[in-house]
DNA sequence: CATGAATGAGCTTTCATTCAT
DNA sequence: CATGAATGAAAGCTCATTCAT
């Protein structure tokens, strides 16, 4: 993959909204060559093939997201506050770009077979929960869990209840409200269902 | 789509695990066919199409589990304890047949489209779950929260951890514990994870 | 080909309306089957395919028409005004079943590889006209020219009259009335457009 | 459909026979690129499928008539002597090109649901006789007749009795003499057969 | 550097026909 | 006899990708 002039990566993140509408399979080069008015020959000397557009515009959005609940993730307060942030920070991220989101999820299966999307998704949603929950643990502010079952479910939690709210949305932008909901979400996940 | 012989049914279940490996649109009719002793012509004969084999499969999964599920809702506990049952029920539909479910997951996007499945995912997964809130509720063995959001959450946590546990378990049939798992996840959806 | 009953031939009939809506290509057996309500299984037990169908519904009507062809030339008129009388029989014939006429010009090229067909065509419409343009020569009733060429264009001026008002006429039966459009064919014919 | 370039369009041109051979249904796309040596891709690269293969043939071929037709139209003769020669002319172009306007009279009945062949059509062989009829009444040089059955009488004569040449020729090129022929049509049409 | 034109490899689907019951 | 169920054999069409200009 060539390095993207700043007008050509603008032209082609436009089409994201072409997989989200139609999926990956269901978009051909030729589609998503009159979306983004690339002619399909220029996206091939761009980029090495469908899936590698795709990549891009996936890493991009994992790229920028990774670095909000990295910042989320560093201040002083207990790991809980601090889980409760990086929730937030997702939710965020899903609000602000609810097409490329929409897209990663519905191609998770797909993109979870490159390694470095595999790795980005790890990076931006997994490592940071996994680290905090050692963290609780370690300063007293979190129960003593499974840390593999718990990551899960904040996983699942997090990302369809977002999903939810984009699917929901009309294209609006952001989709939703994420301080709203990331409060929801947490405090579900802090303090459980129990009166 | 023709009622199916018994015989034809029983094979045709055994291909789920082709739309598993490749994914829909990955997966060719005639692939299907060598992996279910089933000529293409005769798959033809009896659906309508690619996409008919698909929900079929999917049909007949969401079935099943929507009736384990709705035993679960009908006991007389408070309604925190039989949305644990239903927790497990899901987890233990998916650890039973784990082939199915993933590729259930995979193709949410395009089976969300049809109808009939949209609705049976709503019976299995959301419907229940949004009942005992309701009534739990109602019965006071839950805290008042957004119905909307926790259903989502609990979707979520569900479906994401069980998934979780069938891409890592390798073939083996259950997937994974669906009693320790449900345990697991119930425990963080009612208690949360404060100390 | 079994001998049809007279209730299976009635209803084969009816699909001749098929074959002139899409033509024989066009028309799958199981359009055939379903216009008609017989079986597909039925109607290869009588007929040896589907060539065979389109056969028996052409000859059918071809025997016909050579019927009352052959009684319009057995008049003891000149040959002049007997040509007159087949022209408006063949005429007659069109209008009468202009469903089977159409599909017998629109498959021509098929049905004149088939021997028996091809015959029974020369045998409604060329051989009649070719015996009184030379029995008029002989008694003087018509000018002395190409048997072939005239043959030709008789039939030409004849069918595609036929045909344009069969395909003009919204269904109904009689399609035209013959014996006016015979008395136009028939003058244009004997007398030439000269004034 | 694209712009041809002159050496696609001098390729495909050679696929006439296909057609001519076979039928439109019983040529495959297959056969057809054999035939061109174009691939089937580049075929649909080039047309919007198979039937628009057919149309651009259809259409080549009527264009050049028409034109041809029209020089025979514009002389300062009496109607009638211009028919003639409108006659003739449509015969030299079957003759000319005998494979184009078989296929063009065996698929008569497709073609004619396509409305810019239906025009073609028109254009090339009815409107330029209609005219002449009229002409020819109010000059004088013409009976007054029937427009209508007329019109499908010259049709129907010229049609198949260049037809009736181009099936018994084989594979010459003139297909027949136009010239003797067209006469022979036009002394029936103009004089009947009347002695 | 960018692109219009071309194509190899395949895929879903169709359908005439068969045959066990 | 009549037929529901099944299928072998193909066909039309698509699309990611390439490359000469």
């Amino acid at each position: 993959m060539r390095e993207l002039s700043d007008e050509l990566a603008a032209k082609v993140r436009v089409g994201a909204v072409v997989f989200a509408e139609h999926g990956y399979d269901g978009t051909t080069i030729e589609m998503f060559s009159r979306a983004t008015a690339i002619p399909t020959s220029t996206l091939y000397y761009n980029f090495a093939g469908k899936q590698e557009i795709l990549a891009f515009l996936m890493q991009d959005w994992l790229n920028r997201t990774s670095r909000v609940v990295a910042e989320a993730i560093e201040s002083s307060e207990s790991a809980a506050v601090r889980l409760a942030g990086v929730i937030e920070a997702q939710l965020t991220a899903m609000a602000t770009d609810p097409i490329t989101c929409q897209v990663l999820l519905a191609e998770l299966g797909r993109l979870g077979r490159l390694p470095h999307i595999a790795d980005a998704v790890q990076e931006a949603f997994h490592r940071p929960v996994a680290k905090l929950l050692a963290e609780g643990v370690a300063d007293g502010s979190i129960a003593d869990v499974s840390i593999e079952n718990t990551t899960a479910v904040i996983y699942g939690a997090v990302t369809l209840t977002g999903l939810h709210h984009v699917v929901a949305s009309n294209g609006d932008i952001p989709a939703f409200d994420a301080s709203t909901v990331g409060a929801d979400v947490a405090r579900i996940i802090m303090n459980g269902l129990s009166p």
